[in-house]
DNA sequence: CGTACTATTGATAGATATCAACGCTGGTGG
DNA sequence: CCACCAGCGTTGATATCTATCAATAGTACG
């Protein structure tokens, strides 16, 4: 079985069988967290690196006044926190928003995948990416109105999603609340109500009982002026919006 | 002479004499770009990556009805685009705010250093601090108030200047316009002009002919609730306030 | 000593937050 | 199986913040 993970760091280069077999291994052992759970806390020094193999799960940081901002959405395959192999400590949490597959990787495996070609230039690959789309997330919101910015986020999780699988007939499942749409594009909840309204008034989107429906992508994409490029999904393939969703 | 460059990768952790030569090496060859001019544009696919030694630069993105959004500022010692080692094109631009001096070190010379392990961790740890720097202006312009955003830049600048030796007594060269820290806190230049003089009304800074003069640190750290850990200077050092600025 | 950019100011419009109330829904225990 | 409860979504009214527009004042620089 090739899991969401493997397929994703592998998008950018064939790995070798006894690559495959390192990750393979990896991902063997795995543990669950209920939605609403920590998966790890600021502050923690964690020894093992989590990955995400199923399920939702939210990076974001509080403020002493309890104001909180979410500042990514994990999706299968992605890392919780490549950073403790460096940074000593986890200056955020991550937050599991649905049930989540969580795998626990000790630091000494991925060092042996940092002695891989292969995999530390994936590695290298994921953590660039997770760099440019916390710039896209700036751009979003410094520069875009309200529904601009939510529109925003659900193309880019559209393209995420699909990208290991997830979304089937233009709909994606988003386990969220309004609330956590506030705390990601920096609005009120209210706020965040009035602007779906928006958007299904366009007849862009539907979002009810956590599931979103793309009712009409190239309208959703021209509204907010996404440009997948930033994800550097299918790098030098000549992408354009039809292709895309 | 030990530059910037090099005093800020051996932050955390020594280096071999090896090592050291191929960093000095490295930025031995180097040219000036005045303010105002690119580094890199969008779209780029440059076969160096750029290195500043001296000067002050912004990355920042453009949205098509022409609004920048500034995703960082680019001190001596930061690497321009370390991502297009694996992410093939620049997805952003990098505009030179004063004049620089820059190096551009080639992909094998990269290459080199990443075959050394105290480089490689060198590296990723310059990428995972962007990293969580990118976080941390993500809380700033989504939960702070106009004037509190820019006190938190200011925070920022002076701890990551302080950290290569560019500030002199609690001041620090600024070569930005007003319009800039708009761009950057997501504001527009009129509320950042206002902004800063409620800063300057609470004597926490001055900011006059491109100097910022932090006249009143405990103040304005308190002011915006800067907790520098995300910067991950002087790790597992105990850190409080009155040592940081 | 213009000229162009930058900073500042005032007036007004627009976007978003806040406050408060109510309705819906899904889960839980009796 | 129903009643209740808690969390979530929705609505309206109002306050606050921030953008926009337009004009003026500095400032740097050729």
């Amino acid at each position: 079985m090739t899991n969401a993970f493997i397929r994703k760091l592998e998008a950018h280069g064939p790995f070798s069988a006894a690559d495959r077999a390192l990750l393979e291994q990896i991902s063997r052992k795995w543990r669950e967290v209920s939605a609403g759970h920590d998966l790890i806390r600021m502050g923690d020094a964690p020894d093992e690196v989590r990955l995400i193999l199923d399920g939702f799960a939210c990076r974001a940081k509080y403020l002493k006044n309890g104001k909180r901002q979410i500042v990514d959405y994990l999706i299968p395959g992605d890392f919780c926190d490549l950073h403790v192999i460096i940074l000593k400590r986890m200056d955020h949490d991550i937050t599991a928003l649905s049930r989540c597959v969580v795998v626990d990787i000790p630091r000494a495996r991925i060092s042996e995948m940092l002695e891989r070609p292969a995999l530390a230039k994936a590695l290298w690959w994921a953590t660039l990416v997770n760099e440019a789309t916390l710039r896209e997330w700036l751009v979003n919101i410094g520069q875009r109105s309200a529904p601009q910015r939510l529109a925003h986020l659900f193309c880019e999780l559209y393209i995420r999603l699909r990208a290991v699988g997830l979304v089937s007939e233009s709909s994606f499942a988003l386990p969220v609340t309004q609330k956590d749409l506030a705390d990601t594009a920096g609005l009120s909840e209210v706020h965040v109500n009035r602007s779906l309204q928006i958007l299904r008034q366009k007849r862009l989107i539907t979002l009810k009982s956590r599931e979103l429906v793309v009712l009409d992508a190239p309208g959703l994409i021209a509204f907010c002026g996404f440009d997948p490029n930033y994800l550097h999904i299918g790098e030098d393939t000549a992408v354009n919006d039809q292709t895309l969703m």
